[in-house]
DNA sequence: TATTTATTGTCAAGTCATTTAACATTATCT
DNA sequence: AGATAATGTTAAATGACTTGACAATAAATA
């Protein structure tokens, strides 16, 4: 293909051979030769040698298997003393945290049940106490943190480091999130979307590694994904790409909470199964589940509980999820054509009870030539993924931003 | 945004700022002077000057005269007499051949009707006739042609040149269109989808100017989508994104040709409207179209004509086509976010009949934060968009290819 | 076990895109 | 007409990368 030049690139990359080194070495497993990277990148052994040797005396990369100073094909890898990230994940009711290092190995984790529509104020401080509690579970200062990464549920405006008109964040519309992080706490942050950085988590260190084009689909109470195309994340005009939970599914089906009738996420999302769960036991359907013995809510967790436990009712509701789901996900791979769909959120625990009608909506809703070498499958890192995903983020930021 | 550097670049970029300064020159319009491409790259003003300096020597770029400002500006553009491209757009049922020169300026054109399912012999023979009557019009020798673009209604193997299995092209596939073109004609030859030839016309020359991402919807005899994301020409994972025909629109609807039900294609194609005129026509329905009075099989340019002259049963169909097809764009939309979605193709012409009933669906179907700073219109280049797109790909490819 | 071979990595000198820093040219304002 | 600001140019310096010769090792061969 002869690529088209953009008139007007965001950044104008200096180094960008040591750049794509120093991705290729912490992104492929197994670590890289110098003289992979040279095949790679097009440049001489010589070159290479160079910009390895940079990197060495910087302490960003070394060499694995014992140090032969000279040998036969040596493995290169990110060096984990490097420094450590923090890597957060806001969801619509969670916090999770995570302390990595730079090869994005995680050393201490936490999870916490908030309410984001509290807005910023008390989940930012709620934040806080996660921070301290995983850097406290570590033995690290928070001195010793070099970068950190967040996520939250909503569309991104990345320049500013803020969301922008969040459909299910009230409150939290233009707070400087990246801003006032920064500043609390002295180091760098990235702000993105969660479901983005499912995407990202999966590409750097879960299912999509190797994958250039990979949709990442977040089922948890809302449904969005994040996309990774040409390698890239993809955020379009206006940073509110993959907005599948918004696809219109059921011309006669309920209003959404965004106003429009029949939204995907208004009938597969988690709080959709749940309610409709509810529903259906109160008109009197068979299921394990008993609505007044339960201290709680009945939320999806005990829906996908009950599946697991051979609860028909249950089963039956996560299939009819899973095929709306399979529904909107088939118009994504007409259009996009990724070699992998990766579901991630708390629903997709339950697995093939909800993959398998997918699957079979995908088959029936798409052309073969698009559907049949794609892979369908759920998230590796699981509910980490968003997390792992702002590791990398906070990790690119240190290792590309000031490179000499 | 931190970017994310691919661990396998296609190509390593050499002279990446001399690619980038001759993009910039050819696509933006009015010209650039040297100090606006300094600072669109990031490298001083000298550099600039050093890098133009060889493009002037190599007759690549010249100077424009007619300069404003506050100094002594200088823009540049292309040299138009640095060479002679072909761009050639195969449909379904038409050839069309433009000879342009580097600057895109189109010199002299063709158009022929063909069908395409006669396989790769008689209509590559058809495209050679068409070639040699272009030029005898333009009275240029084929000699002074130094490059050439085609595209063709299907998915493409951008690799090995060719198409992969199509939906509409019987007996073309992995016929070596591009090689065999090649070799004929003794020049370069690049091979595309035509939809994403219309996205890059567009974006090179048409309504698409200065969008980062954009769609390109080719409304036909079938339906396809051309898309540009990020800047660049989105693919795939396997060449075949971009088929919002084969979206489904109607779960009770007819069979496609693509096995699959109720896809856009046979419900909102040129094909499908013509059917359905002709369908209401005999159920007994007024219009001012006659069958028996017709010479040749109806055709959505009928239905087209007769909408334009105020038939209400073609306007009704259009209208109904136009919602459909703004059901799938609106998917398209929740999921890219595109700043514009172009529409082209033979329906287009119909103009706001069509989309004025699409964009009621895009409003009603897709989040307003994703919509509402949406322009939908029709290709600024018209039936010429996907032939331009060629002859951008064409030139491209002559002076991207061999650069000092 | 010793020797050969292919592969991988390194070194020093050279090349070339780009920077630095001083200078030249032009349009507009006063 | 002269001042000013913006834009473009030049020559020397910088530094990323190449060239081409050499060194070090694993595996193959003798």
């Amino acid at each position: 293909m002869i690529p088209i030049y953009l008139p007007n690139p965001s950044i104008s990359i200096k180094n960008i051979n040591k750049h794509t080194i120093i991705d290729m070495i912490r992104f492929i497993p197994g670590g890289v030769s110098r003289i992979e990277l040279s095949q790679a990148l097009g440049i001489t052994r010589a070159g290479v040698t160079t910009i390895i040797n940079d990197l060495l005396a910087g302490g960003v990369v070394r060499e694995m298997n014992g140090s032969h100073g000279r040998s036969r094909r040596v493995a290169l890898e990110i060096n984990p003393q490097m420094g450590l990230a923090l890597g957060i994940d806001i969801g619509a009711t969670h916090i999770s945290t995570y302390l990595a290092d730079f090869s994005g190995r995680v050393i201490q984790e936490s999870e916490m049940r908030i309410h984001i529509d509290q807005g910023p104020l008390p989940v930012l401080a709620a934040v806080d106490e996660q921070i301290h509690h995983v850097l406290d579970l570590a033995g690290v200062p928070l001195s010793r943190v070099s970068t950190m990464g967040i996520g939250v549920p909503g569309p991104i405006n990345i320049d500013a480091g803020m969301v922008d008109t969040p459909p299910i964040m009230p409150g939290w519309n233009r707070y400087p999130i990246r801003d006032e992080l920064q500043a609390r706490y002295g180091i760098p942050v990235t702000l993105n979307n969660d479901a983005e950085l499912g995407a990202l988590g999966e590409w750097a260190y879960g299912a999509g590694r190797r994958h250039d084009n990979l949709a990442f689909v977040k089922v948890g109470s809302g449904i969005g994904a994040g996309l990774l195309l040409n390698g890239q994340i993809y955020r379009g005009s206006t940073g509110s790409a993959g907005e599948i939970g918004h696809i219109t599914i059921d011309d006669n089906g309920p209003r959404c909470t965004c106003g429009n009738i029949g939204c995907l996420e208004s009938l597969a999302g988690g709080i959709a199964i749940a309610q409709t769960m509810k529903k259906e036991i109160r008109r009197g359907q068979k299921s394990i589940l008993d609505l007044n013995a339960l201290t709680e809510d009945l939320s999806y967790e005990h829906v996908i509980d009950a599946a697991f436990k051979g609860d028909l009712l249950a089963q039956n509701i996560i299939n009819d999820a899973g095929y709306r789901l399979g529904t909107a996900v088939a118009s994504l791979v007409n259009l996009f054509n990724p070699g992998i769909v990766i579901v991630g959120g708390g629903v997709s625990v339950a697995g093939d009870i909800l993959l398998e009608p997918m699957r079979k909506a995908v088959r029936d809703r798409s052309l073969a030539a698009t559907s049949s070498p794609l892979t369908i499958m759920t998230s590796v890192l699981g509910k980490r993924a968003p997390g792992m995903g702002a590791v990398v983020q906070a990790v690119s930021q240190v290792l590309h931003r000031q490179l000499a």
